[in-house]
DNA sequence: CTGCTTTGTGTAGATTTTACACTTATAGAA
DNA sequence: TTCTATAAGTGTAAAATCTACACAAAGCAG
C-alpha cells in the first residue's frame, strides 16, 4: 500500500500471489482432507521422477477476489457452489518453496523457483459426498487427517493451521449443520462435534446443552426403518440462529 | 502453488503484496490507532493536491517474512520491538484501490495503478507511550478508534476487520497485560477490558473473575502517593499462564 | 478533622457444568 | 411369537459460574 521510493532498493516486485485450499470432509468415522497426487514425470524416459501430495492451490486470475479464487478452485474439485469457505491465514515466508522437488516442479512449469509465492490459505469443509475426484488430469483423494504426515511444499503446516481454525470455528460457530441433511438426529449432530474435534462427549450432557439453542428445532418426526429405538429428526433453523446469535461479551482470559 | 499451464491464460503475474499494520495504542481513556498523512502536492506549482489518512503499511522485502515485514514497519514508526503482532486476514479484492486519490498516489510514485495488490493484515497492540510520531517524512498520529471515519484505500475496512479481531484476541488470551506496567492494579486492568472492548463491567464481578486466573499474582504491595485508599498491586505471571492455559475445548455454538 | 476519591468486599438467586446408569423402541433372527 | 441386538432417550445432585447490587475503609488535601 506504499510507494516504492528511490531508496528502498530492497523491494521484491515478483510476488506471486495464490490461494491454497484446504478441503476438509466428513463423513461420520471421520475427518479427511482432499490431496491431490502430484507426479513428475521425466519428459524423455517417461519415467517417474517423484510422486507426492499437495493441497488444491492455485493462482488468481485478473478478475478474481481472493475467495472467488478459492470458490473457483473448491467448485472444480467438487462441483459444489456455495459451501463453506473461511480465509484464515496467509503463508509467505521467502524459504517456503525450499525442498528440491517443489523446486523441480515449479521449473517445469516454467516458472523461477526462486520467485516467491504468496499463499492465502483458505479451508472449507463439506460431506464426503458426490465430489468430483479428478482435477487437471489428476488424482484427487479423500485422506483421514490423522493419517497425513508429508505433504509438498510448506502444505502440511498450512494443514494444520487450518485445522486449529476448523476446530474454533466448529466451536463457536453452527457450520456443523451444513454436514448433515436437512433433518437429523442428535446422534449424528454429537458425531459431527466428536469427530472433528476429536473427543468425545457425553450424550446426556450433550442433548443438555444443544436443547438451550432455539434455533435447533424438533421435528415431530421419527427415523423409519432403523433396527433400534428410531431416533427424533431435528433440522436447524438459521433465521433463528440470525437472528438470536449473541455478540461476543463475556470474556474468559 | 499451482504451475501455470498453457490453458490458463486469465492469470494475473503483476500482483504486489504490502503488509499493512493497524497499530493499536491504548492510554487508559480510549482506543487510539496510528494513523499516516498522505498529502500529494503538485511538483510544478506546490500545491496541496489532497491530504488524507491511512494505515502504515509497506511492500515486503525480498528476504522478509511477511510478520518480519509487519515488524519492521512497527519499529519504524514506533521504534519498539517484540511487540504483541498479529495476522487477521489478507485482503486481494481487484477493485480495492479504485478510488481517484489512491490511483493518483499510485501514479506519483510510478506504478501502475491498475495492478493488484494484495495486502496482508497485521494488527498490534501496545501503550500510546514513546512512539516516534514521523515515518518517511510524514507525520503520524494517534486517532481514537471511535473517530476515524474515513481513510484512504479500503483501510477502512482493514481497521473495522482488525478490531474485531483485536477484540476476540483480548477475550482469549492475556493480551492486555502488556499494556500496563509490570505492577499494576486490578481497576487498571478492568480499564484495559472495558476500553477496548467499549464496554463497562462491574467491579466485583470482574475481581471474582480474575481472582480465578492462577497467572494474576497478588504481590504484598501497595500503591503510594495516591489521595485515596491505596490499591493492592498485582502482577501477571507468563510462566503460569503457559503451563495452566487449557485447550478450548468446551463449545459453545 | 473534614471532605474527597477510589479501593475492597459478600450474598442470594439463577444458570451452567459435570459425572453417571437404566429403560424403551424397533428390526431381524430364531 | 419371542428373543436379541442396537441405539435412543431420560434425571439428579453437587460444584461452579454468573448476575445484580451497596457500603465501609484508607489515604491525601485542604
Amino acid at each position: 500500500m506504499e510507494p516504492v521510493t528511490k531508496q528502498e532498493t530492497r523491494h521484491t516486485i515478483n510476488n506471486f500471489v495464490s490461494v491454497d485450499c484446504v478441503i476438509f470432509g466428513f463423513d461420520f468415522t471421520q475427518l479427511n482432507v482432499l490431496l491431490v497426487d502430484r507426479v513428475m514425470v521425466d519428459e524423455l524416459t517417461g519415467k517417474e521422477i517423484f510422486s507426492d501430495l499437495t493441497l488444491a492451490g492455485n493462482h488468481i486470475y485478473e478478475d478474481e477476489d481472493l475467495e472467488e479464487a478459492a470458490a473457483r478452485i473448491l467448485f472444480d474439485l467438487t462441483g459444489l457452489k456455495d459451501i463453506y469457505l473461511e480465509q484464515f491465514k496467509t503463508f509467505g515466508a521467502p524459504g517456503r518453496i525450499s525442498r528440491a522437488n517443489d523446486k523441480l516442479w515449479l521449473e517445469a512449469s516454467g516458472r523461477d523457483p526462486n520467485d516467491r509465492i504468496v499463499t492465502v490459505g483458505y479451508y472449507s469443509l463439506l460431506a464426503t459426498d458426490k465430489v468430483t475426484l479428478e482435477w487437471k488430469g489428476r488424482n484427487v483423494r479423500w485422506t483421514p487427517v490423522s493419517e497425513v504426515t508429508e505433504l509438498a511444499f510448506d502444505h502440511m503446516e498450512i494443514l494444520n493451521e487450518a485445522l486449529i481454525a476448523l476446530r474454533q470455528s466448529l466451536i463457536r460457530e453452527p457450520i456443523g449443520f451444513a454436514l448433515l441433511p436437512s433433518k437429523f438426529t442428535l446422534s449424528q449432530l454429537q458425531r459431527v462435534y466428536e469427530v472433528i474435534l476429536g473427543v468425545s462427549l457425553d450424550k446426556r450432557n450433550f442433548r443438555k446443552k444443544v436443547s438451550r439453542m432455539k434455533y435447533l428445532v424438533s421435528l415431530e418426526e421419527k427415523q423409519i426403518g432403523v433396527a433400534h429405538k428410531p431416533a427424533r429428526l431435528y433440522s436447524f433453523d438459521r433465521d433463528m440462529y440470525e437472528s438470536t446469535r449473541k455478540e461476543l461479551l463475556d470474556f474468559a482470559i
